[in-house]
DNA sequence: CGTCGGTCGTAC
DNA sequence: GACGTACGACCGACGT
């Protein structure tokens, strides 16, 4: 035997799985238990008969050759009912998930076309089981051709078919064309069911030897059979099978393979069999690699001699910020299913550092030498810190799965293994315990392993996710951008922010005093005491105890909301909500800034070095954490006095340069609009020409209509609504909708650009940047409509903030190796967005000042100008000019 | 005592 | 019903 194939009646395991299951379904109400049946059988019998090919037959609608013999054939049977028809496509997709050819030849009966692959591959030697459930098919047993009952877990073959249905083989169609078929409607011979046909084939041995001695049966039967004649030969030849259909005989075609476990996996959360999902995602072990632990110097040389072209390394550390990071061990790989692990200072074995280091400098200094890792930017940081200078960046496993799907929530390597390969591997929190044991104690093999498994899996997924990025037209979003941002953003964490501790201290001392106050005026006018800071708390002080009136519920809770737009209108009516405003204001800025940046200051360097994450945002943009610098406050007095917090080093200053209207510029340039190009090319304040085109004729103050442009503006690229305009605004709904409607008027090109722009998202299921990078919009899709409202916001929104990232971006890149060139100390040290800081020695001000203007400005050519305001200061306060 | 979802507020 | 993108403090319910 070459080998054996089984043969799967689709159409016969479907409905046994729809009858025998109960009703079941996932949240969305699709039902699923003919998927989830279907599923089981699949599975259960590859993992017990372990078939090496496998393909699975389907009957069509529609009529086939045994309708010419027949008008009537299948006349009766029902159509499949609805709750089964919806979960046919789904069976489909799982098939192709799990990488299982299907067949469904419409005209052909998945009967015949079974036979005939069955007939034929037997002839070629294989075996052929045919599963199903349908005694149809016992006509073909023969050798090698067995047929496998998935309800009774038997097989049924040419030998013990009698033993089993009481005829042989070679009887089984007389029997059938005798017995005829209500559900098929085969007519048969009317009186004569089961028992009294299996007798006569059992007396007689074949239909023709039956009519031949029609003497010898009973008058009852004898007068049925005569009166039944032309339907007994019907039936006989439409229970026979044809087992000479032209069918793919390409053995390999059939060959079992692994699920494809990216199409699976994610069919299995829709359909919400998450017992499956577990076990297709292997309890780690998955990658079970030849992964080694070097204990000597002269071990590490021999196996860095092996690196040729290519590395994957890993660091492991004491910590997540690689600022404050100490070095552990460092595991790399060159080789798919083969890492080492190098353990530099562990409880039970360290290797001097610096002698470590330089054999590994040689390999990750040298341009030449391709570098391979999971955010790679961690590991340049660590090792530059400890004087390793990496060189010849190449691929980094986490930026690749952010270009690829921005949207995902997570790119760390355990989700993306999982994701991409089935095999769930354990995290750095899980094997230290959720941190309660340090990296350096645990046992060094499961340590070692553990870095080692990223190592190889870092390698793994970047050979699987580049060539995608390739073919998504991404490569040179990847090799020009977020590559090359990667040394950039290394140096700015690196370089970190001076921050005045005494000036913050001070300044908490102040808004204690002050947050005093008002707590005990608060609890004075309220007659309470209470936890201001608990939304519940205060939430019953407002509503119950001071009875003032309810303006609107929290989202999820529906409870009392107790927000600033609440408060605010709850002011006019009394004390305690306005005091409550201050109070909020005072402690949200206190206890998120002035308290705790001292507190991330990093006694090595004095400074904080906050963490630009690249592959978090769905637009494109960077964030910051730990801490987030993004966020500082700037509106108000306090603003003004915590960013006077941001000093610059002690002859230096702090240049502030900002893309000036960069997101309504991108708007200007990607729709096109004339007006709003021209406006911009005429330097116009572009708040003031949107005033000015859509409130030209209201009787309003100047800077009453600009403010309220600015708004628009605003709200023109995040898609607002009119009723959330109006809220802005103060306006009526009407009123906001006829000022979206003049703006559009106005801009007639940003209107069709809108649109446009929603509908290719709509057709393509995402919208692009101008440099070509991605996002998809499931939302899109949804039947849900406000999701998809957000989807169409989402739609417009994306192109235009995420151009904006792109361009700021590249002005990072451009601006950085121009400081490098020209020796300057000028250091990036923040970006928020649309704005970059410097911290510029004293004597490189004016030279550094028209660099970084200058490359920012022409960074890229858009239809509109791009300006840059730029100023500088001894604080961040006076660098905003 | 840690985790996690909810609410709220800061930035662009 | 809510305005795009983030991060994080605080509360309080819940589980260990």
């Amino acid at each position: 035997m070459k080998g054996r194939v089984f043969i799967i009646d689709g159409s016969s395991v479907l409905y046994r799985s729809f009858y025998a299951l109960p009703r079941l379904m996932n949240s969305k109400g699709l039902p699923t238990n003919a998927i989830y049946g279907f599923h089981n059988i699949l599975r259960k019998l590859i993992k017990e008969e372990k078939p090496e090919y496998l393909i699975v037959a389907f009957d069509v609608k529609g009529k086939t050759v045994r309708h010419q013999l027949f008008e009537q054939y299948k006349a009766q049977r029902k159509p499949m009912p609805d709750e089964l028809e919806i979960q046919v496509p789904y069976v489909k997709k799982l098939l192709e998930a799990m990488r299982i050819p299907y067949i469904e030849n419409p005209g052909y009966e998945a009967d015949d076309l079974m036979a005939s692959i069955a007939k034929k591959l037997s002839r070629m030697g294989y075996e052929a089981v045919i599963v199903t459930s349908d005694k149809d098919l016992l006509q073909i047993l023969d050798h090698g051709i067995k047929i496998y009952h998935p309800g009774r877990e038997m097989y049924i073959t040419k030998e013990n078919c009698k033993d089993i249905y009481g005829i042989e083989p070679s009887q089984v169609v007389d029997y059938l064309a005798l017995m005829g078929d209500q559900v098929d409607n085969i007519p048969g011979v009317k009186g004569i069911g089961d028992k009294t046909a299996k007798e006569l084939i059992k007396e007689f041995g074949s239909i023709d030897e039956l009519l031949r001695n029609l003497d010898r049966v009973k008058p009852r039967i004898r007068k049925a059979i005569e009166e039944n004649m032309e339907n007994l030969k019907l039936s006989r030849e439409l229970v026979l099978i044809d087992s000479d259909l032209p069918v793919d005989i390409n053995i390999e075609n059939y060959r079992l393979q692994e699920p494809d476990l990216e199409k699976l996996l994610p069919l299995l959360r829709e359909l919400e069999f998450t017992s499956l999902l577990k076990e297709y995602t292997k309890e780690e072990d998955g990658a079970n690699g030849n992964y080694r632990i070097i204990k000597d110097l002269e071990e590490l040389r021999k196996i860095l001699r092996g690196v040729k072209d290519k590395i994957s390394f890993d660091t492991e550390t004491t910590d997540e910020r690689p600022v404050w990071a100490k070095l552990l061990g460092i595991s790399f790989s060159f080789k798919e299913g083969e890492a080492y692990y190098v353990p530099v200072s562990h409880d039970e074995i360290s290797m001097p550092i610096d002698e470590v280091l330089r054999e590994f400098s040689s390999i990750l200094s040298n341009e030449e030498i391709k570098k391979y890792g999971h955010n790679l930017k961690y590991d340049i940081i660590v090792l530059n810190r400890l004087g390793v200078e990496v060189r010849g960046l190449d691929k980094d496993s986490m930026l690749l799965s952010y270009l690829l799907s921005p949207e995902k929530r997570s790119h760390n390597l355990e989700s993306l293994v999982l994701d991409v390969f089935g095999i769930k591997k354990k995290s750095y929190r899980e094997i230290t315990s959720k941190g309660k044991l340090k990296f350096q104690s645990i046992d060094l093999n499961i340590a070692a392993k553990y870095s080692c498994e990223d190592s190889d899996f870092s390698l793994r997924l970047c050979e699987t996710l580049y060539p995608r990025v390739v073919e998504e037209g991404l490569e040179s979003l990847y090799r020009e951008l977020e590559l090359p941002l990667v040394k950039v953003l290394a140096d700015m964490e690196m370089a970190g922010v001076k921050l005045d501790v005494n000036k913050l201290k001070k300044l908490s001392e102040e808004l204690q005093k002050e947050l005093d106050e008002l707590e005990a005026q608060i609890y004075k006018k309220s007659g309470v005491k209470f936890n201001i800071n608990s939304p519940k708390q205060l939430g019953e002080v407002l509503f119950e105890k001071l009875n003032l009136p309810l303006i609107k519920k929290t989202k999820k809770t529906k409870g009392y909301s107790t927000d600033m737009e609440v408060l605010k209108e709850l002011a006019s009516l009394h004390e305690v909500p306005a005091l409550v405003l201050k109070y909020r204001q005072l402690s949200k800025v206190k206890s998120t800034y002035i308290d705790s940046l001292p507190q991330m200051i990093n006694p090595q360097t004095g400074r904080v070095h906050t963490s630009y994450n690249q592959t978090v945002t769905a637009t494109g943009r960077l964030s910051s954490s730990d801490p987030n610098l993004q966020n500082i406050p700037i509106r108000g007095e306090l603003g003004k006095k915590v960013r006077e917090a941001f000093i610059a080093e002690e002859g230096n200053y702090l240049l502030s340069a900002d893309y000036s209207q960069i997101e309504l510029r991108v708007m200007a340039h990607m729709s096109g609009d004339e007006n709003l190009i021209n406006a911009f090319k005429r330097g116009e304040d572009i708040h003031s020409a949107t005033a000015r085109e859509v409130f030209g004729d209201l009787d309003l103050p100047a800077d009453e209509k600009r403010r309220r442009a600015k708004i628009i503006n605003f709200s023109i690229i995040y898609g607002t609504s009119a009723y959330s305009l109006s809220k802005e605004l103060g306006v009526d709904v009407h009123q906001a909708s006829d000022f979206i409607k003049r703006y559009f008027e106005k801009y007639p090109g940003v209107k069709e650009f809108i649109d446009k722009t929603v509908a290719e998202a709509r057709e393509k299921g995402y919208v692009q940047t101008l440099f070509g990078r991605k996002r998809k919009i499931p939302e899109l899709k949804s039947t849900n409509k406000n999701i998809q409202a957000s989807g169409e916001r989402i739609a417009m929104n994306t192109p235009i903030q995420g151009t904006a990232a792109d361009i700021m971006k590249k002005a990072m890149i451009d601006v950085w190796k121009a400081l490098k060139e020209k020796g300057y100390k000028t250091r990036m040290i923040m970006q928020v967005h649309d704005e970059l800081i410097f911290e510029v020695p004293e004597g490189e001000m004016e030279k550094v000042k028209s660099l970084v203007k200058g490359k920012m400005e022409n960074v890229f050519e858009l239809k509109v100008p791009l300006v840059v305001d730029i100023a500088y200061g001894k604080n961040w306060t006076e660098a905003k000019g």
